[in-house]
RNA sequence: GGUCCGUUCGUCUAACGGUUAGGACUCAAGAUUUUCAUUCUUGCAAUAGGGGUUCGAUUCCCCUACGGACUACCA
């Protein structure tokens, strides 16, 4: 009691992390943010079969884009190795902490709560495969690990000539059979599990030299002080472990408070959200663009023009709510109003329209010079060259109507460089009749008006229309039609005075 | 199969045991607009089913159904 909060966000570098695991790691760092505590960075990589590279990297750049970094076990973009005060328990990297692990699962042995087993994964597979097609499930537990190969039934000079012969053998725990399990979750109360359904895990594998997640997330977690776990629902069933491991190793006072997340699920369909569902419903499921080694992309939140405050926002409302009617909410805001009380019990499908509708919000708050500085690298992409000031105008008509900076150019375009293409329909509609000749003595009025500004057209257009008695909708909609191209855009005053006198009067003169 | 977790509009969600079950996204309609949008207004739409407990259940308990996770020498 009494302890500083210090929390953790450990993923395995077994790919890109997902946004499912961003909001892990999110919810950890608004917990620790709240409570003036620290968040720290582990990564769990004690399975090298499925170890990835660039995955690591992946994680640490994925959370200083959405502004959660660690502030602990990360320095300068890079996983620390060399504790210093700053990173007291350093290395990070369990692979790096190897020899911490073997003492505490030796201990267990010593105590009885532990033992050798030499079964191979090949018997055990067959056994697994056998009881399936008897339609049973083989399990390593108080019941089998009698008749099983393991230092509880093989001689104890048999057992210790086997261990130091051969490095095929394994630590397993030995989980009690009459015990009930009295657990407490942050966001779901007490639980009970009777120990009896549970099996012996393994906790430390000689093969490698390495512990399973379970041995090295208990000691790494006790060693690095941590006082809250907040991690996903995928870790419910192993709580019961976890929480004998803490009680064998004689650290039940150190235990952390442990908080389970509801799982993000698939919009459409059952189970949850994957990689897959992106590329098949085609928004993004991870924070970055990720490359995987056959050259095979994924789409990034970053690349397809999201702000990482949109995505943080939207992602901390995936579960989470403030219980007022407030939903745009800053980090700072975030970290003040968040509880593990109000996080929901039960998953949430992911709605790419509400990601959308978030990203548009932030970008209404944006100023229209940052819109511009934005834009500018796109339009100079397509060779066009113009002041900040003028961007800046040409932005301010149309930034009502679009949610991403990207969808700038197919709506302002015509703002930039005269329409090559009339939209058909339209042209059939209006540009028929007497109305070539009256554009073209609305054109030489145009012509006379000194202050081209939108004021004065706005005043003498009509005016002109009006008193000469001509059709309104005809000709404001050609005018369009010849300014734009097709009938979109803001006020044909507006456009005018933007592209100028010179720029309109050549686009009314031209031939369609 | 077993263990555990969950279930309010299509989606995200709100509601000390007492509300016409609220908001947001989406969708639809209307107003504004010479266009397309924006904006404003309105509308559609939910407590999985069955038992209890209670004067009164979305809310508490039980059962069923459904969904999910886990059940590796992966995390």
């Amino acid at each position: 009691m009494g302890r500083i909060t210090r929390v953790r966000f450990a993923p395995s570098p077994t790919g890109p992390l997902h946004m499912g695991g961003v909001r892990t790691a999110l919810y950890n760092y608004l917990y620790a943010k709240q409570k003036g505590g620290t968040f720290v960075l582990r990564i769990e990589d004690t399975d090298s079969q499925r170890f990835v590279p660039g995955a690591e990297e992946y994680i640490i750049e994925s959370l200083a884009w959405c502004g959660i970094s660690p502030e602990e076990g990360v320095e300068d973009g890079k996983i620390v190795t060399q504790p210093s005060p700053k990173h007291p328990h350093a290395p990070y990297r369990q692979s790096q902490r190897k020899d911490i692990y073997k003492q505490y699962a030796l201990q267990l042995v010593q105590q009885g709560d532990a033992y050798y087993a030499f079964d191979t994964s090949q018997e055990l597979d067959i056994m697994r495969s056998k009881a399936e097609a008897e339609g049973k499930a083989f399990t390593y537990n108080h019941q089998s690990r009698m008749s099983l190969n393991n230092s509880l039934t093989i001689e104890k000079e048999e057992t210790q000539k086997r261990i130091s012969s051969s490095s095929n053998w394994v630590i397993r725990y030995k989980m009690p059979h009459d015990k009930i399990i009295k657990m407490a979750d942050l966001i779901r109360g007490d639980i009970e599990v009777d120990s009896s359904t549970l099996d012996d895990k393994v906790l430390w594998k000689a093969a490698d030299g390495l512990p399973t997640y379970h041995l090295a997330n208990v000691v790494d977690d006790k060693l690095m002080e941590i006082t809250d776990v907040i991690r996903g629902e995928e870790w419910l069933p192993s709580l019961p472990l976890h929480y004998m491991l803490y009680e064998s190793l004689g650290w039940n006072n150190l235990r952390p408070s442990f908080a389970h997340l509801s799982l993000l699920l698939k919009p459409d369909g059952k189970g949850k959200l994957s990689k897959r569902d992106g590329d098949r419903l085609g928004f993004p499921v991870f924070p970055l663009e990720w490359k995987n080694d056959k050259g095979e992309v994924s789409k990034g939140y970053r690349e397809e023009g999201y702000y990482p405050e949109a995505f943080v926002n939207m992602l901390a409302f995936m579960g989470w709510n403030p219980g007022t009617e407030q939903e745009v909410f800053s980090l700072e805001e975030l970290a003040k109003a968040f509880s593990l009380e109000r996080v929901i019990h039960s998953g949430a499908k992911f709605n790419a329209e509400k990601a959308k509708w978030y990203n548009q919000e932030y970008l209404r708050m944006k100023p229209t010079s940052q819109l511009a500085g934005e834009f500018t690298p796109i339009l100079n992409s397509k060779g066009i060259y113009k002041d900040q000031e003028y961007i800046s105008k040409a932005i301010e008509l149309i930034r009502d109507r679009i949610s991403f900076v990207n969808e700038i150019w197919p709506l302002s375009n015509y703002l930039f460089e005269a329409p090559e293409v009339f939209d058909q329909k339209v042209k059939a509609k209006f540009w028929k009749g007497d109305i070539p000749a009256t554009i073209a003595r609305v054109k030489e009025m145009l012509a006379n008006i000194k202050e081209f500004t939108k004021e004065e057209i706005e005043e003498q257009l009509p005016l002109f229309i009006k008193s000469n008695d001509l059709p309104m909708g005809a000709v404001m909609n050609s005018l369009r039609l010849l300014l734009v191209g097709e009938s979109k855009g803001p006020g044909v005053a507006d456009i005018m005075a933007l592209i100028g006198k010179e720029e309109t009067l050549a686009r009314l003169g031209k031939e369609i």
